[in-house]
DNA sequence: CACCTAATGTGATCACTGTTCACATTCAAT
DNA sequence: ATTGAATGTGAACAGTGATCACATTAGGTG
């Protein structure tokens, strides 16, 4: 993007993340290696290892995006709602839902605590953010006492989108389904759930 | 167990699945490498693969046993609950995710559909057969047409549980709480579920 | 401008991984 | 007792993450 034939190549730590977004999702997680990473960028093996302590360093940062791109899909789904005077909650879930669907290689670069640092900064801020574009859907006047600490309503809402999420994409759920079918369930889920919700 | 110091081993198979609990437990899920494996059975690496075509194959028949193992929990859960005129959905989702919170390692190679064979028939049915022993806290009076698919209650209630899990396994819920705060949490989660189970 | 230091990329190399294959050993049925 | 099938072995292979001395360059200093 910036300088094309010179030794240095200008921000591989940003290329990088490219990289490994690119084969993870053309070809899976379990894919994404080092190598294949930095031959895709043009550059040596271990000049990666200048910009991230570890693979997974990398991984952590690569994870980290995604729940960034993650909160903006759902942020924008509110806003979306709103104006069309929508349920925002069942907008914002939905949208969570759609992401996973669409981009499983995203949705389990996430949370893969094993091969992540979940201990960084910007992951764990970046993790947490989710929480709060989630119950951003229910009514504004909730008690926002402690950010850091989920309501039950808050932890129960987050659970039941997180929950199919995964097993739609890492579970025996609509496997061989279309992804309209697989939103339909979504949709019906939501609805479902909503009773909980009453105060 | 049988053997002691025979040339052959006489349940390699069975061991092997042993091993990888034994390591998976110990040292996390990235940890089990097939070599360790055999070295902790006593074996040569090599013959893992009369037994296993794949170091995949084998995460997949351990997977499947998690899964059962998974189930036997619910089961007892759900008869202890009916015993005790409990309610039975709330008990069997509370053995879930306390499954989860026990045995993280095992928790996670159940659902690890980049390293299983997802299509293997054993590890399909014990996947399946999950979702019934959830709804199985349910009204008996629950239309049970085609059991391979899920009501939209069913769909529900496994989606919170097993959100709950993953979150508190591989997310940011609970990282730095003690296990009963987190089963604290899980109670408190499925009571605010129920009100969206009423007919 | 020339210089120098810090930042960035390279190549060789290491230990370890999953996997294969010819070979050794044992079991079980004849 | 013999023999064929089942099971375990050891040496290899390519691919992996990681390290380190070294090469190249960028950007501020004089």
């Amino acid at each position: 993007m910036k300088k094309k034939n010179s030794y240095h190549h200008g921000n591989l730590a940003e290329s990088l993340l490219d990289a490994v977004d690119e084969i993870a999702t053309r070809y899976g997680l379990e894919a994404v290696t080092l190598r294949a990473c930095a031959k895709l960028v043009g550059v040596s093996p271990s000049s990666a290892f200048r910009h991230y302590a570890d693979k997974r360093a990398l991984l952590t940062a690569f994870a980290t995006k995604a729940l960034i791109q993650l909160a903006g899909t759902m942020s924008a789904a509110k806003d979306r709602a709103e104006a069309e005077n929508k349920d925002a909650f069942h907008a914002v879930g939905l949208a969570y839902i759609e992401f996973a669907v669409d981009k499983p290689a995203l949705f389990r670069a996430m949370w893969r605590e094993e091969t992540l640092y979940s201990n960084d900064d910007n992951y764990r801020k970046a993790a947490n953010a989710l929480s709060r574009h989630l119950s951003a859907g229910f009514a504004d006047t909730i008690e926002d006492l402690d950010p850091d600490s989920l309501s039950t309503d808050e932890l129960l809402a987050w659970s039941a989108v997180h929950g199919l999420a995964g097993l739609l994409v890492d579970g025996p759920v609509g496997r061989d389904d279309s992804k309209r079918k697989k939103m339909q369930q979504a949709q019906e889920m939501l609805t479902a759930l909503a009773p909980s919700f009453k105060k």
